[in-house]
DNA sequence: TTGTAGGCGTTATCAT
DNA sequence: ATGATAACGCCTACAA
């Protein structure tokens, strides 16, 4: 029982083979009678194009890669890859993943190896990838359309998602100042995503509109994971004047920030608001529950998709890119100072 | 510049496609000589076989697809994931994900849609989808190759790959014991896993060996989400006579069992111990952190992907099947009860 | 609006 | 040990 073929529509449908092709391809200049018998002989016979064939007539493979720094904490990635599943089913393509693990000598070698032997149609790039340069110049030399998703700056001739972390941190820091907070801590991200310099922007921008002094004694790096959010709090917390609010720059820091508290026996919030960012997972799991912030991430996944496919055909010149809002979540890491005016409701 | 093919290759090394051919898929019967002639055209070249063309001529995809409930917290799927990847890289496979959301309805319909429209060579299904009894014999039907990772029960005709939940469960459990607790809690996995009653079972047999009786009322459901551990533990803590320490059967209802512990204000693991499983990144990253047991999901899934390829050609009447062996990891958040005997050393 | 012919790059069959 | 040639199932061009 082998699965039925273009011809085997076509006789049923007493057509030909292109007639049937215009159908499967929703292509105009068939009548619709005749689209409506094809179809019904489709629908019968359970008859699915064979990619493969389609693919190698038509030179294109129908599957596009997304090559990805491969996280420890999968949440982030998690929704984008769930996104991108999603727009990959409603549009017909396939996708291939490639995770690599940084700092990756060959990085640009076996992404475009695999760009090169998978065919790829397009090729999505999550942060920190979509920034180097090298491996942008390549693909575009393959002429393998690209996607980026979140790079420090919407790159020329692809399709670009970035989300709006500078008015995020803004308004996450705008709000602890609110709730009587002068000594705001600041956890750094991973120097190599763009993120990580428009938060700590948009946490300086906060500051600045409170006449609040930016202090780099108050600042700390870290590199997005648990290790380094628990390091970074504890420096901060060892200084003679340490913060009473620490926003770290994404949740699994958080999480390390709140687990180094713990230690310490400080009550968060009392003796220590925290902050995250992303709204993964472990926000609503540690104790007490994170105040973050929360990108749709699905959706700018969804988005580079479409677009990627949409522009398969025609060459690319400009950056096609569009900015996503995000959405604070406020939970119980952070609380009022006790007497300070607040005019938040939570 | 198009990407060469066999013909250019054929000619550059002069012999016959079907000589390329031969060493491309490593076949026998070709001269050591002009193996040696042939390979230098194909990496002078660069030549990589088009896969599309490969596979319609075949009849074959050379691509896998892999079936799984889409979960919460992912780092379990993470690392299942992950093995697949390498194992398909190595063997020059594609991996096609299929998430889909329980109880779902159509089912066995989305799979096999899934299946046939991507012309899959073989099938990985992870908990509990291995266990539609339906949909494997769809599948068995369909000639799509099986593979099960961590089904209930080695699947005939499949290959399988089970991990040693019970005895896992028996020497956390029978440690524990041995640190002195005689009141230990359960909170069961998700009623669908196979891991949930062989974990359980594990639990009874420690119980039993130590002639400790086994008090339902020291057991209670769960999901293997944050949620239910939450729950579960209030419910065991509600008790005239709780227990002192409490194993869940994941780490993430692990992690709920802290968190209600918290919010009850007993500390870990003084006035509860409590135990996880999988060693998931929450482990390490709960307060304090979790004793738990590692499962070697990576090697689990490389198995089935490696085993599932092999037996491509063949069918398969019996099932292939590995059990792979757990490790205990002891943290902080277990510790000898105050005056028991303890033989036992961290 | 519909159909015919040719070719996409492999693998498989059968010779030699 | 090597090669010629016919599929594989579809799409693109070009006709009608």
């Amino acid at each position: 029982m082998s699965a039925s073929t273009i011809f085997d529509v076509a006789e049923r449908a007493g057509v030909s083979i292109k007639t049937v092709s215009r159908v499967v391809n929703n292509e105009a200049n068939v009548a619709a009678k005749t689209r409506e018998r094809v179809q019904l002989a489709i629908d019968q016979l359970g008859y699915q194009p064979n990619s493969a064939a389609r693919g190698l007539s038509s030179g294109r493979s129908y599957v596009i890669g997304m090559a990805y720094e491969n996280p420890n904490e999968f949440s982030y990635m998690k929704d984008i890859l769930n996104g991108a599943l999603r727009a990959c089913e409603a549009t017909g393509y396939s996708l291939l993943l490639k995770p690599v693990v940084l700092p990756e000598a060959a990085l640009v070698d076996r992404i475009m190896e695999f760009a090169v032997q998978a065919r790829l149609d397009g090729l999505i790039l999550t942060a920190p990838l979509c920034d180097d340069q090298e491996l942008i110049a390549s693909l575009h030399n393959r002429a393998v359309k690209v996607a980026c998703i979140s790079p420090k700056a919407a790159v020329a001739g692809a399709v670009n998602a970035l989300s709006d972390d500078e008015g995020a941190c803004f308004a996450v820091t705008d709000y602890v100042i609110r709730q009587g907070h002068a000594r705001v801590g600041f956890i750094k991200g991973h120097p190599d995503h763009g993120a990580s310099l428009k938060r700590l922007r948009g946490y300086k921008k906060a500051l600045a509109q409170h006449g609040i002094r930016y202090q780099s004694a108050l600042v700390t790096p870290g590199y997005f994971d648990f290790a380094s959010g628990r390091k970074g709090a504890g420096r901060l917390l060892d200084r003679s004047e340490p913060p009473t609010v620490i926003i770290a720059a994404n949740d699994n820091m958080a999480a390390g920030v709140m687990f180094e508290a713990r230690e310490r026996g400080m009550a968060v919030p009392q003796d220590l608001g925290v902050v995250g960012f992303d709204d993964t997972p472990i926000a609503s799991q540690v104790w007490p529950p994170l105040t973050t912030v929360r990108q749709p991430i699905g959706a700018m996944a969804d988005f580079v998709v479409r677009q990627l496919i949409q522009k398969l055909g025609e060459p690319l010149h400009n950056a096609i890119d569009q900015t996503f809002t995000c959405q604070v979540i406020v939970r119980d890491s952070t609380e009022p100072v006790a007497g300070a005016p607040s005019s938040i409701t939570r």
